[in-house]
DNA sequence: ATGCGTATAATTGTATACATTAATCCAAAA
DNA sequence: TTTTGGATTAATGTATACAATTATACGCAT
């Protein structure tokens, strides 16, 4: 009998309250309030309540005396963020490639053709959001789960100023070779170089990001 | 006008959770459903329910149809832990160099002197956790938000397993001197001597670490 | 015995009332 | 004008009732 599993209504606030920091709905400083998030989404204050305490731990929000304040990050924040993924990001690659499955393959692969697609569209709103499903998926198919919660959180702090450092179309063209890159190398089980193509796409996506950081103040 | 801050119910019972099932009060396996812990406490399922989640978060425990799980680690998790904090914990301590305050080092100093203390007493227990604390202050005075937020949970997971490590006599020499020549780096503010040392220290805990878990079986 | 289905119990999910705490505003005094 | 005190308001913290879900036990048919 297959099982039916409605998501609470906790994770779908979770989920909403998420994307909407994340594509500027809520923008940096924005104050959230339970009793106004529960007019604004008619359910009771206790899955917001849940959903807020989940972004609070994953420094999306904080709390600010009069509710909890959207927070934005910094430019140190930015540079950690890429440092750290430098030094990780090829671990899960590495991993991914070792623990690849036939199904994973054709998952990964999918992603490397909507991401082509997308591009053929101009659409960046979703190169974005492909981007980070295709270093995502690599952390979920590593099947390391420290690996995958360690670099995830870091993913989904980014989201926010990907699109900006995709308005640089030659770094756009560059991307898409690096992961087709990284996805050989993982198809044909080569770890190891997996993982040093992988560290070389985030140092790339790093200097991009913060060289446009700089020029847009 | 002095602030008081009572610490929530909701924090409490989440440190006393957290610190149980680090202690191994609550074992791998052990099963917690929110009714037995309503009892145990004292507290309504409020408060528990929102430490609960944030131990899930934490990858403490896991929801296992039949009420909370606690969940151990593997071999490969406490591996990717320590490869991970190989890679990233430098960064903490080339950060608190940068950055150190007098209050700081005074606060540091004083870690130093009771992991001597409690090495004189053989207090293995006080050890590992002065030991924790080192690391996690580290972190902190590194006033490096991202840093701090990745490599917090990854003392929290490792913590149960610590104890074990410590039964080697030398290692635990070792230990203490090597967070000596740390401190004495971040002290003279010699950002990358502390960064290199911190590296090779893990290094050297994560040797040490795996061979006895190898040994135990 | 084994598998199936239903009744029952146990557990979590959600809403809400109440308690407590913190912010705001305004009036009065320095 | 500035500050201070307290009343007021608004927010979060907590407990609890109720709903929905899921596990379990048991009887029945095969």
């Amino acid at each position: 009998m297959r099982e039916f599993h409605t998501t609470s209504l906790a994770d779908q606030v979770f989920d909403k309250l998420e994307n909407d920091i994340i594509t500027g709905v809520y923008p940096k400083g924005e104050i959230l309030t339970e009793l106004k998030l529960v007019e604004q989404l008619g359910v009771s204050r206790t899955p917001i309540r849940e959903a807020l305490r989940r972004l609070e731990q994953e420094r999306l929000i904080a709390e600010s005396g009069k509710g909890s304040v959207v927070l934005g990050i910094t430019e140190e924040d930015l540079e950690d963020i890429m440092n750290i993924r430098e030094h990780i990001e090829g671990l899960a690659s590495y991993y991914a490639a070792v623990n690849m499955t036939p199904d994973g393959l054709k998952e990964l692969e999918h992603i490397m053709d909507l991401q082509e697609f997308y591009f053929s569209k101009h659409d960046l709103e979703h190169m974005r959001q492909i981007d980070d499903k295709f270093h995502d998926l690599i952390c979920q198919l590593s099947k390391r789960t420290v690996i995958n919660d360690t670099l995830v959180p870091l993913h989904r702090k980014t989201q926010r100023y990907r699109k900006k450092s995709m308005e640089n179309d030659q770094r756009l063209v560059n991307m898409i070779a690096e992961h087709r890159n990284i996805f050989n190398a993982i198809a044909a089980g080569d770890a190891a170089l997996a993982e040093s193509l992988t560290a070389q796409h985030i140092r790339n996506a790093k200097l991009n990001m913060l060289e446009r950081l700089k020029n847009n103040g």
